[in-house]
DNA sequence: ACGAGATCCTGTCAGC
DNA sequence: TGCTGACAGGATCTCG
């Protein structure tokens, strides 16, 4: 389950090993992976990949199309992946053939085959010209990146777009429209050391609860960069490294434990949808 | 306009 | 031992 510090860390785990490579080819094993049409698919062959980066939970490649070279041109193309829960990228030796839930594959010469696998066939990838992504929806709506504010910058982003909102807090930070790259695990763990329980009312939280729950989604995300992110089952980055943040996580996956805070017990419920788990007496 | 719930999908695990 | 059902969850869709 990717969130922002998993798909981060794939971002700079995968960026030297394909960066100023060419798409000789490419084989899609799942025809749904791809969600854009297969218009634009003529033109990644031959191009280069010029960046790799990430905003929210999305991986970008940039590429720069062999027409768009020999006229000097900027790179002009764009492959954006979600990951969902089970996406991830490997790079294996020039010959390697598809494993059992391979869905994509960028054959990329001499520099081996990059493979996009998803077991839950959640994940998708959008093949776009670089112009076309002021006209995407998703693009366009999605919130801040936590990390780009200033502390008191995203307490105040909080305030403005949470002001008047009776969905619960936690609704309220999985919405990828008003704050980009927090996902379950981060909401959990940043309520927890905020102090705020997940089913509080978004637009009820003072302007001092909301400070303190911006500090806190910041210092979770930082940490878990940090940790190269959280590997829970089979999460893995792009050189085939699990994070280690997972040894931090203060409440998800630990219902029925004791809090490490006040020493009572930690309590599972459901929230948005999601499972939850938070200290009934910690969060309020 | 907003919010809640169902939906997609497959691997894993608890319980019988 | 082997089967069944619950569960995991991001974004989208539908419905109230």
């Amino acid at each position: 389950m990717p969130e922002l510090p998993e798909v981060e860390t794939i971002a700079r785990t995968l960026a030297p090993q394909i960066t100023g490579q060419r798409v000789r080819a490419m084989r899609i094993l799942l025809p749904k992976a791809i969600h854009s049409g297969t218009r634009h698919l003529p033109w990644l062959l031959g191009a280069r990949i010029t960046r790799v980066f990430r905003r929210a939970k999305l991986l970008l490649v940039e590429l720069q199309s062999e027409e768009a070279e020999s006229a000097a041109r900027a790179p002009d193309l764009l492959l954006a992946f979600h990951l969902k829960m089970t996406g991830s990228f490997f790079v294996h030796p020039p010959k390697a053939e598809p494993l059992k839930h391979t869905r994509l594959i960028f054959d990329l010469g001499p520099a081996g085959r990059l493979f996009f696998d998803d077991a839950r066939t959640f994940g998708w990838c959008r093949v776009m010209r670089a112009d076309e992504l002021a006209d995407w929806p998703f693009w366009n709506n999605l919130g801040p990146e936590p990390l780009e504010l200033s502390r008191k910058a995203l307490a105040g982003h909080l305030a403005s777009v949470f002001a008047g909102r009776r969905k619960c807090v936690k609704a309220a930070l999985l919405d990828q429209t008003l704050l980009a790259g927090v996902g379950n695990i981060y909401a959990d763990e940043a309520l927890f050391r905020a102090g705020i329980a997940p089913a509080a009312q978004a637009g009820s939280l003072n302007r001092a609860r909301l400070t303190k729950l911006a500090g806190a989604v910041q210092d979770i995300l930082r940490q878990a960069i940090d940790e190269c992110g959280s590997s829970i089952r089979d999460y893995r980055d792009a050189d085939g490294n699990a994070g280690a943040f997972q040894n931090n996580f203060a409440v998800y996956g630990r219902k029925g434990e004791n809090c490490a805070v006040c020493g009572g017990a930690l309590m599972s419920c459901r929230v948005a949808g999601r499972g939850t788990v938070h200290c009934p007496r910690c969060q309020t």
